[in-house]
RNA sequence: GGAGAGGUGGCAGAGUGGUCGAAUGCGCACGCUUGGAAAGCGUGUGUAGGGCAACCUACCGAGGGUUCGAAUCCCUCCCUCUCCGCCA
């Protein structure tokens, strides 16, 4: 959510920033309602002033008196209006916070213009591409791969994109997420194991509802989501709350499955691992005093890299433009490895700063010791990493002509062994 | 899941229809006192919205209702605790 006295004051402002994130937005409609709202809650709050002060008198009167009992004749009206007036002011109320929630967060100034992900920026590039296995295939065609990454099973279990990891398929999962984890606690990340099933409120804070409700399971009796990264639920941990202001920045990680419905994908985008709808990741979170949160997604873009460079695969780094970047975000690096079978760029993390807005959804404030007022912290966060696709690199740039596939020296003591053989 | 008790400001805890945004204590901040400190005394100390100044309004778990008027009465829901049941 937006600030909204930055909307009043500053419209064309937001107007601008909006239109980099190539967003229809009808930012006209959302001032007129909240000119509306302020202007109907000056009336009920006339309205309740008159009913306070009559109270008041009719205090100090005698309760059954000519007086007493003209006074309630009175107030009868005024109590009637209000009624319909507040009825009113509540309706306007809910046009209002769903206009509120509808804008998007305003990309921040570093933000390279562009409308399509082809205008995304390369931040940096690592590693050389050109080095890896001769003979590299895309993952799902190694010999031996259905029997560690069981697809057809997990199809009849539960539906496509739910994969059975069988034996060392499973093992290598576990030792991808303990060293992300690991690596996370090194870099001063606390390790939190969060609720994988979060409510409405929480989903709403982090900008997943209203309006995503479609990319997220939702349970049939309880209504609760099945949340689609860690982000939710950690996030949420500090949910209205006001933190000291010494205590800033937290660092936290969590690892969790996570869940996305994912409709209208199809092809070669989804084939293997590459999109599942179940999957494992390790995610980053940081809260932060707002004059720090461009320095500290520095730092979070730099532990998630790190990951890639001690597993060795080569990746890149893009400076997501305004067109494609997410409606919460003002600031997003997409981390890519190169998957050498497919000779294509796999999305592996997404560093991103929310500044305020996740924060002022979810009223996470700390007490500035300036001003000794509440104010809003910021929020940024990025996978640290997301299994699947590391492991769909690795297996690719990894394969060795005796169809093997060579682990990297830093998962060795994770995995236990150098190397993973497929069985026949 | 069943029975019971309860949810009030940073914490504890009063308040059962009207002058209650809410006593009191603790904590915290500032001041007085002191060589310094403690004690003592005094003052202050929630959040949000609107005007953006005085001020006004809202909030006593959440939502609805009754009433001229609700922290207080009624209904629904949520949560916590105790006991029982079930269970990894």
């Amino acid at each position: 959510m937006l600030d909204p006295k930055l909307l009043r004051e500053s419209p064309d402002l937001v107007r601008a920033a909006i239109q980099k994130k190539h967003l229809e937005v009808d930012i006209d409609a959302v001032l007129s309602v909240d000119a509306a709202w302020r202007s109907r809650l000056h009336d009920v709050e006339t309205l309740r002033s008159r009913q306070k002060a009559a109270n008041n008198e009719m205090v100090a009167l005698k309760k059954g008196s000519p007086e007493f009992i003209a006074k309630v004749g009175e107030m009868k009206a005024v109590s009637a209006e209000v009624k319909q007036r507040e009825a009113e002011l509540a309706e306007i109320e809910t046009a209002w916070r769903q206009a509120m929630l509808s804008l998007p967060n305003l990309p921040h100034s570093s933000v390279p213009e562009g409308r399509t992900p082809e205008q995304n920026a390369v931040f940096s590039s690592h590693g050389n591409i050109d080095a890896l296995s001769p003979v590299a295939k895309a993952h799902w065609e190694i010999p031996g791969f259905d029997h560690l990454f069981d697809f057809g099973r997990g199809a009849k279990v539960t539906g496509a994109g739910f994969p059975f990891y069988v034996g060392d398929g499973a093992r290598l999962v576990r030792a991808l997420l303990n060293f992300f984890l690991e690596e996370a606690a090194a870099a001063g990340y606390l390790e939190v194991s969060p609720p994988i099933l979060v409510n409405a409120a929480s989903a709403t804070a982090t900008g997943q509802l209203p309006d995503k409700e479609g990319q997220m399971y939702e349970t049939a009796v309880d209504h609760l989501y099945a949340v689609p990264t860690a982000e939710v639920p950690l996030t949420n941990f500090f949910r209205d709350e006001i933190l000291a202001e010494e205590s800033l920045p937290v660092h936290r990680c969590a690892y969790t499955p996570c869940f996305r419905r994912e409709a209208g994908s199809y092809g070669k985008d989804v084939r293997g691992l590459n999109r599942l709808h179940q999957f494992d990741k390790v995610e980053l979170l940081k809260w932060v005093h707002p004059s720090q949160s461009y320095v500290e997604l520095d730092l979070l873009r730099d532990d998630a890299e790190r990951l890639l460079r001690k597993l060795e695969l080569p990746y890149r780094v893009l400076l997501m433009c305004g067109g494609d970047l997410g409606f919460a975000q003002a600031k997003k690096y997409d981390l890519e490895v190169w998957a050498a079978g497919q000779k294509r760029w796999l999305e592996v993390s997404s560093c991103s700063n929310f500044e305020a807005f996740q924060a002022r959804r979810a009223q996470i404030r700390y007490r500035s010791r300036e001003t000794g007022k509440p104010e809003l912290v910021h929020t940024l966060n990025g996978s640290g990493l997301a299994v699947p696709r590391v492991l769909a690199a690795i297996l690719e740039n990894n394969l060795q002509p005796d169809g093997s596939v060579r682990i990297p020296t830093a998962l060795v003591r994770f995995f236990g062994r150098d190397h993973l053989r497929f069985p026949a």
